[in-house]
DNA sequence: GTTTTATTGATAATAATTATCATTATCGGA
DNA sequence: TCCGATAATGATAATTATTATCAATAAAAC
């Protein structure tokens, strides 16, 4: 199993960008390195916001350049999730995420690929199928918490509430 | 099985919108009808010019904030696809879809709704679990046959051009 | 019918993303 | 090491889907 380093990862990602004819710039290496070592599926700003303090003079116009430079090379996945703003995910192995409705915070989860579902959809249309994409949604442990605490919180008042006469 | 005509399922539908306090308007009729009786999973502007003739003044607003409304209700679905307009359902049996990376088209598919996977990400992330989507892309039988023939007329261009010498 | 209030339609506002383009920087070769 | 071709940057305008605003209109309960 191939199981590299952030920098080996990093090396990798370099020469693929070289063989495609790609300059290596510092803004690129930058947010390349940014989405490879990075677990919080950021959006285009967030990225921006992130290294603005490095690149004070960064555009957001070169965030995206570059985000859909590196998805076209294949180094980073876009997410998108109505028309809210995309996520990018630098992991490039196969898997899942769930997505928290409440604060909006995304976890991966692995889970073999469920290419079953592709072949069953192939069956039934007459697609010749190439990919799929699943997203769970729910409540993140943290809002969980929250919401649990909020309850009490209710319970409680109600309670005063009902002996204030 | 409930298997309701059309005419039922509306009748069902303008019912829910009352209990909801929802008024009814001929705009809104025709949006929810339109939505319960098409396979094609329009846009909101779709919607709009295909009500355009019998609706001349209606505004684009008009059939947002319907389609929000239905969606509310939950008589309608609402598809998004990232930066690309969404696209809404009046199916609301569970059903999947496969989506044509070529021209855009939707089919719908099948298949018992994947409820484990809901609950292996909640045994894997501490999520509460509520929901999931799982679109399959692909190319459709016509866009299939379509770069067939591109293909064949390739192979036609390349030998005639191999024999001119 | 009157009245209340949800709805419509016109238009402005918003927000993410892309396009434009002059200026700058990279990198292979002299 | 310097040079030149050209790719990349950064500033800004443009685009597109959607939402907000609000005066005028129309449902529907009485």
């Amino acid at each position: 199993m191939t199981d590299l380093t952030l920098e080996e990862r990093l090396e990798e990602a370099v020469k693929t960008l070289k063989v495609r004819g790609v300059r290596m710039t510092p803004q690129r290496y930058a947010i390349l390195s940014y989405l490879l070592e990075t677990r919080s599926h950021p959006t285009a700003d967030e990225i921006y916001k992130a290294l603005a303090d490095r690149f004070p003079s960064m555009s957001v116009a070169t965030v995206y350049n570059n985000l859909k430079l590196l998805k076209e090379a294949g180094l980073v996945r876009e997410l998108t999730f109505g028309d809210q703003a995309s996520r990018f995910d630098g992991q490039m192995h196969d898997h899942y995420h769930v997505t928290c409705i409440v604060c909006g915070r995304i976890d991966d989860f692995e889970y073999p690929p469920m290419r079953f579902i592709e072949k069953e959809a192939e069956r039934l249309t007459g697609y010749a199928t190439a990919e799929h994409r699943m997203e769970v949604y729910g409540i993140c442990p943290a809002c969980r918490k929250a919401q649990e605490e909020a309850k009490q919180m209710a319970m409680v008042t109600a309670k005063a509430a009902g002996n204030e006469h």
